[in-house]
DNA sequence: ATGGCAATGTTTCATTGA
């Protein structure tokens, strides 16, 4: 099984570029985030065409998540949302796919540390952490996937003295991940050696993509079951290349299944 | 020199992202 997360940030202005990728990387699960589509516009007939059924919540301008996996997957018990979190935005969605659980999640940005905007990334991510929880007893083989917005450790920070207890790395926040990972959750893109200064995002300003000055923030964490069967988990940073790339790029992890 | 890009709707600017 090869399942991939991917902040698009329009998926109206991407499906070109998502389309290509999925008939390049025949992927058989993929967590999108950053839609920004209300359910009613979501291309469900498009992605159909290329081999993919479509699991989605969105809203108009901003958020939205949705889950796409190969035609023949079997699909069940999508939930949107957090269990137990009143939420207006559209962040999270979960599916099983072919046995796997799969939280998709686009974790709120924060905008800065002393914002309303940012004690609610705290108040969403301690929510999720009850969520997984919840769901890991249910679900043997999880993966939480997304835009998680939040750097766990300086070596996914290109520049880790300008971005101390800044948003995206602040102590609180990467306490939050550190729940997510004492729930037995691991990275599953540290299970392996990997290219020193590898990032997920580039700012769209300053030249940050030539200069590779990226923070990782797009995360795929499994459960112990799912991180045994772990085979790869890579950074697709050609995507961020070309014609009107996402500041995201995909990351993909592959299972012995 | 402290900006700079991209997408969206409130559209010819303001807001948000990270």
């Amino acid at each position: 099984m090869k399942l991939a997360t991917w902040n698009v940030n329009s998926l109206n202005v991407r499906l070109p570029r998502v389309l290509d990728w999925l008939a390049a990387n025949a992927p058989d699960v993929v967590c999108l985030q950053e839609t920004k589509l209300e359910d009613a516009k979501f291309p469900r007939s498009e992605l159909e065409g290329a081999g993919y059924a479509s699991a989605y919540s969105g809203q108009k301008t901003y958020n939205g998540v949705a889950i796409l996996s190969r035609s023949g997957c079997v699909v069940s018990d999508v939930e949107t949302g957090l269990a137990g979190f009143d939420d207006d935005q559209r962040r999270a969605i979960a599916a099983t796919v072919d046995g796997v659980r799969v939280v998709c999640a686009y974790v709120p940005n924060g905008q800065s540390v002393d914002s309303d905007k940012y004690a609610y990334k705290l108040r969403w991510c301690e929510a999720a952490t009850r969520a997984l929880e919840a769901e890991l007893a249910r679900h043997p083989e999880l993966a939480f996937c997304g835009d998680l917005n939040i750097a766990p450790e300086a070596r996914d920070v290109h520049d880790p003295a300008a971005w101390e207890g800044q948003v995206l790395c602040s102590p609180p926040e990467r306490e939050a991940f550190a729940r997510w990972i004492a729930l037995g959750l691991k990275d599953s893109f540290r299970l392996f050696d990997q290219p020193p200064k590898t990032y997920s995002w580039w700012d769209y300003r300053m030249l940050a993509f030539p200069k590779n000055h990226g923070l990782r923030i797009d995360h795929i964490l499994v459960s112990e079951a799912l991180a045994a069967r772990c085979r790869g988990c890579t950074i697709d940073r050609n995507q961020r290349k070309g014609e009107k790339p996402s500041d995201h790029a995909p990351v993909v992890a592959e299972f012995a299944f």
